[in-house]
RNA sequence: CGGGGUGUAGCGUAGCCCGGUUAUCGCGCCGCGUUUGGGACGCGGAGGUCGCAGGUUCGAAUCCUGCCACCCCGACCA
């Protein structure tokens, strides 16, 4: 951390591994790719968790939860899906351990207790749910299903990257079943927006909405809706998406209603979520050199208390203030701790509060107790004011407010600064090689361009942005015709 | 699974090429004292199967063989 980090792009993987353990969020556990999320990092994700949770309450949806374990039949009931998870399964083949024979003190695996169906630890538990829902409609009066599960999920993938790729990761999948077409496409789209609301509003950070291609799109999906962000190293990163499953799930699993007419119909079908890799986002947004920086949305706590003091006395005194400082402000649903920790002085309390992000810091000693002042630092700019004592519930609320503003005004600007508008293949490659970032370019929409784009640059198409302007042009690597850019990153 | 790299105290490391006293240094940790408005200082102390298993040797952190783990780059992916 001595470096200058934020200027070593090539390392910044380092650089954001090496933040996540001095900040104290995460570690890798003993378990191949799996992570121990440690109680602050927890306590963001528990922010995160009641922000979105409320979300999806108040767009009607209700929470449930279904089995870890997917019986084999039903995983491989939706070809597609199946297929596209196939290669990265965690599989449970027996359930009793024995003493080992050949091995006194060991245990092995008892041959004999082996499962007659082999049980697979849900990647995503869409089979596991429309198995479950088959039983559940029968009727258009049982429609729609709106419920949202929160959950681990396994996914034994090649290479693992803290927070952004583990093996096992905490998410909250959406599974909806509807009675149209249009309302099912609708609710798709609802929720990739609840998404982008939540990216921007809460955590600060500026996301395209756009629609996957074909080739990116979710396994046994019709549609894929996503989030796209960027992150400081000029990388994207999904960080939501929404599917529109049309009726490939209830034809899978037959799960038919009887609309208003009588006639038997398929249901339609929608699923959504989004992981603990947003934890990872927010680092990768945000964080400078210094360590975290947290939006006041989603800190754990959004005020620090730090006292300054050499006597016993003063430390009462400042303490009593700092007390009644924490009551006034959690009337106001502002949280804050009070650092009273005697063993640490107030310099290295400093300087963990930033590695932690907390967004505002209170800083009260001697001088503040004479002139009836505090002293009060911003993470995201560093800067230090000092206002009088009687000043700062109407302050304080206003300050988090503008912190909260001016960092979503920052990514947002880094981001207008690498979204770069090209029109030649050459101009591609130069930009992507000098530059990265987002590059909004013409495509022919062919899965074929599209390939060969990522294979020679290692850029893929993000997303087809929703709200883009429709402009005719010449795709940038064929030079047919397009309607639309489309964009392209190297992603995470 | 292919290519490259690294395993030495809680963390970061020196030593390895060229084998030889008690394995180096910093951070952190513990004790005492002085300190306390931006990561304190002094003195003292604890902490090690040198990734694992074999082999070579009078002697292995160092050389050889095998294995394991982790990291980076590919393929895969929320």
């Amino acid at each position: 951390m001595s470096k200058n980090l934020t200027s070593r792009e090539k390392d910044y993987s380092k650089w954001y591994n090496e933040l996540v353990v001095k900040a104290d969020l995460a570690e890798n556990s003993a378990v191949r790719g799996c992570m121990v999320i440690k109680p602050y990092g927890y306590a963001i994700w528990e922010k995160m968790q009641a922000e979105l949770d409320r979300m999806f309450k108040e767009t009607g949806h209700q929470n449930a939860y279904f089995p870890l374990f997917v019986p084999k039949s039903l995983f491989e009931a939706e070809e597609k899906n199946a297929e596209g998870f196939a290669k990265e399964c965690a599989i449970v083949t027996h359930y009793r351990l024995e003493n080992d024979p050949d091995n006194t003190g060991k245990l092995r695996v008892d041959p004999k207790a082996k499962l007659e169906e082999e049980l697979i630890v849900r990647p995503t538990s869409e089979a596991i749910i429309w198995s479950t829902y088959k039983n559940w409609i029968q009727s258009y009066r049982d429609l729609p299903i709106l419920i949202n599960q929160w959950a681990n999920v396994v996914r034994w993938e090649m290479r693992t990257r803290l927070f952004l790729r583990t093996a096992e990761f905490l998410w909250q999948e959406g599974h909806t079943a509807h009675e149209t077409k249009s309302e099912a496409l609708i609710e798709a789209e609802k929720m990739n927006s609840v998404y982008a609301n939540f990216a921007e509003n809460y955590m600060a950070i500026p996301v395209v909405k756009g629609l996957k291609s074909e080739s990116e799109r979710f396994a046994g999906a019709e549609q894929t809706y996503c989030i796209e962000a960027l992150m400081q190293d000029g990388k994207a990163l999904q960080a939501g998406t929404s599917h529109f499953l049309g009726q490939n799930f209830a034809k899978a699993f037959d799960v038919k209603f009887t609309n208003k007419e009588g006639k038997l119909n398929y249901v339609w079908a929608t699923s959504w979520g989004v992981s603990t890799r947003l934890m990872g986002a927010l680092i990768m947004t945000h964080s400078d050199d210094k360590g975290l920086v947290l939006p006041p949305k989603l800190a754990p706590y959004q005020v620090v208390i730090v006292p300054i003091f050499k006597t016993d006395s003063e430390f009462d005194k400042i303490s009593d203030l700092a007390n009644k400082i924490t009551r006034d402000l959690q009337e106001k649903n502002i949280s804050v701790k009070f650092d009273n920790r005697t063993t640490h002085r107030p310099g290295a309390k400093f300087a963990q509060h930033e590695l932690q992000g907390v967004p505002l810091r209170l800083a009260i000693g001697p001088k503040d107790l004479e002139n009836k002042t505090v002293e009060l630092s911003r993470r995201d700019d560093f800067s230090k004011i000092i206002i009088p004592i009687d000043s700062i519930e109407e302050k304080i609320p206003l300050v988090l407010e503008d912190i909260q503003q001016s960092l979503f005004l920052r990514a947002n600007k880094f981001r207008l600064e690498n979204t770069t508008k090209v029109d030649s293949f050459d101009e591609f490659k130069e930009v992507l090689k000098n530059k990265g970032g987002f590059i909004l370019a013409h495509w022919d929409g062919s899965a074929e361009t599209e390939n060969k784009i990522k294979q020679l640059t290692k850029a893929t198409l993000r997303c087809i942005p929703l709200d883009n302007d429709k402009s005719q042009g010449k795709c940038v690597f064929s030079g047919k015709n397009s309607d639309q850019r489309v964009l392209f990153a190297k992603a995470y």
